[in-house]
RNA sequence: GCCGACAUAGCGUAAUUGGUAGCGCAACUGACUUGUAAUCAGUAGGUUGGGGGUUCGAUUCCCUCUGUCGGCACCA
């Protein structure tokens, strides 16, 4: 997908489009008021004041029909430059922009604005020449958005867009829109019998179909035996606890409003648990720890509860019931380094053998500022971060710093995505914390013979179950691979009175070997069942007739394929075999 | 949670400027006995998301609740 933000001229055309709907929107509602209108990855926006009136889809008619008689007039884009004082003057009329310019460092700033026939705004440019080149653009999507994103401010109708240099472009882009609905896996878990949601059961608590359970089973076993192989223990620990736990920790205080409410009974309180590193923690306390004992790594496949808001609930990818593929490192101070790196080196393994290509690394840090999210404690907030930094430099993996993004006890490297519709979110986390091992008193006895404080890395690869088979089917546009595939073989007898008896055969062999598979023995064309087969998006589609009987072979169609192939029995038990060893 | 839109059979959809709903797929029955993306015919399936209001009459208009979707905010 096209990033607008880093082509250089794409960003300036999606910019002065932009202006072109202010103006528009200007001509329309003279009242409007303009806060700022910036280009993003997917286009641009404009955020807009029109008082009490809200935006519909009539309107979004209207701008774009005046934004193409703009366009056609073609106004040349002129900048001008003005002091702090000249701008305060000019704009004097305008509570947004006064906000905007008064903000602005020095006195003596050189202030820009650009013109476009009866049409002015603040602005740093660069614009393109004339809004003649703004021709091709579309406005996407348009909703409310708190001012300076802030949820106590007023809400402001905010109009996305984006604009290309050609038409072809554009529709292209149009076209691409589409497609990526046709994998969100909303559609697809629907389509393929993946999760379900029921309103009686509640909102956000999706529910495993006998399809989506075999994915969640293969990923659990798959990534347990990632981490046994490198000194994982795994242990199974209850989905709530006693509030005085997350009180410990730090959570209670920090995200009481976003747990599901206590429950007392018999004078004691209790949470659904938002997470799992308390009951971990009291794991490591369970016993005494030498610093021969460590690294200590405990991981789990937890049930998780979070009282998630309303407009946040997206598929299985943002959800209120989930499992999380969490585990715990408690490591002596010199063994950071190398924990660190271990999990990254896991993160990447992954990735490779799950052919997963679109992430970037973000490190995010604390905000210095904010003294009320994070655990004061600048030390350990320094050795912390600069720790991260220095092992992600010597493993060469490029990232972006986040400020203001860090666990409240701790900073973490996230991996982030993209879903196929919606903003990105975090895939896979590694966070340092020198914080709640201190909170829970948990210590191990030294070389010396004292007591010391561990440090705790907290990891997650898949992040949730729920959420990477969310981004699997869409990475996968639900063609998964075969090791995943819910029915890895489905088994299409030509004619049931002669052939039958061998698809029954052949179904006793790949059973023999562990292969899921469906037998297709209804009384229908084999077309028509071929369709089902590739409507449902099973990697293999057997056809055995008189041929296959006759030389006791087996013909084949792999999807996305239209090619039969032809082969003995030995030999295709034998690569289907391989194939889902190699995850293919 | 906030701003807005939407909710019709298992799924996908059509329609009514207010006169109680059609279609396709799936399901079921029968015929066809099938060689790589839809064989034909028939049957059944809806208090048009729940509740309330306006009206002679509401699926349509209004209110409300629930859910979904697009963003915003949030995301340990």
């Amino acid at each position: 997908m096209i990033n607008f933000k880093e082509d250089e001229y794409l960003n300036k055309l999606n910019h002065s489009c932009a202006h072109m709907m202010a103006q528009a929107v200007k001509h329309l509602w003279p009242e409007a008021k303009f806060w700022v209108g910036p280009v993003i990855e997917s286009g641009f926006y404009y955020d807009i004041d029109l008082g009490d009136k809200v935006i519909n889809e009539e309107d979004i008619v209207a701008i774009e029909r005046e934004m193409k008689k703009i366009s056609k007039d073609g106004k040349r884009i002129v900048r001008h430059e003005i002091s702090k004082s000249e701008a305060l003057e000019q704009f004097k009329d305008d509570p947004y922009k006064i906000d905007l310019i008064t903000r602005m460092d020095e006195e003596n700033t050189v202030i820009s604005t650009y013109s476009q026939g009866d049409f002015t705004d603040l602005c740093r440019g660069p614009h393109v020449d004339t809004v003649k080149e703004c021709k091709y653009f579309k406005l996407i999507k348009f909703s409310g958005a708190y001012w300076k994103g802030d949820k106590n401010n007023k809400v402001l109708q905010r109009i996305y867009g984006v604009c290309f240099p050609t038409e072809e472009e554009l529709n292209l882009y149009l076209k691409e829109l589409e497609e990526a609905k046709e994998r969100d896996h909303r559609k697809l878990g629907k389509e393929l019998g993946i999760f379900m949601m029921n309103d009686l059961v509640g909102k956000g608590l999706p529910m495993y179909l006998p399809n989506g359970y075999i994915i969640w089973e293969e990923l659990e076993n798959y990534i347990k035996g990632k981490e046994k192989k490198i000194g994982y223990k795994h242990v199974l620990t209850p989905p709530l606890g006693n509030v005085e736990l997350y009180k410990t920790s730090g959570h209670w205080e920090h995200y009481k409003e976003d747990m599901f409410p206590k429950m007392e009974i018999e004078g004691e309180e209790f949470v659904l648990r938002p997470m799992n590193c308390p009951h971990h923690m009291m794991i490591y306390a369970n016993a005494i720890h030498s610093y021969r004992d460590l690294p200590i790594r405990i991981g789990e496949i937890a049930r998780d509860c979070r009282f998630e808001s309303s407009g946040s609930l997206k598929g299985i990818e943002r959800v209120r019931s989930f499992c999380q593929n969490d585990a715990h490192l408690f490591l002596t101070p010199e063994q950071i380094e190398s924990e660190f790196k271990s999990v990254v080196d896991l993160i990447l393994e992954v990735y490779q053998e799950l052919h997963i290509t679109n992430y970037h690394f973000e490190l995010s840090l604390r905000d210095p500022a904010d003294k009320k999210k994070y655990h004061q404690d600048d030390e350990m907030w320094n050795l912390a971060e600069n720790t991260l930094r220095k092992v992600l430099d010597d493993i060469g993996i490029s990232y972006i710093e986040r400020i203001g993004e860090a666990a409240f006890y701790g900073p973490k490297l996230d991996v982030q995505v993209k879903p196929a519709v919606g903003n990105e979110y975090t895939l896979s986390t590694c966070q340092l914390d020198f914080c709640l091992p201190m909170k829970f008193h948990l210590t191990y006895v030294d070389r010396d013979g004292s007591k010391k404080t561990p440090v705790v890395i907290h990891r997650a690869v898949f992040g949730t179950i729920d959420r990477f088979i969310a981004y699997y089917l869409e990475e996968t546009k639900g063609a998964l691979p075969l090791w995943l595939s819910p029915t890895q073989v489905n088994i299409l007898p030509v004619n049931n009175e002669y052939h039958l008896e061998y698809a029954n055969e052949i179904c006793q062999l790949l059973k023999k070997e562990n292969i899921r598979i469906s037998l297709d023995d209804r009384e229908e064309k084999v077309g028509y069942r071929m369709r089902e087969s590739v409507m449902k998006k099973i990697p293999y589609t057997l056809i055995l007739g008189q041929k296959e009987v006759d030389s006791h072979t087996i013909s084949y169609r792999h999807y996305g394929s239209e090619e039969t192939h032809t082969i003995s029995q030995e030999e295709f038990v034998h690569f289907i075999k391989q194939s889902i060893e190699e995850k293919k």
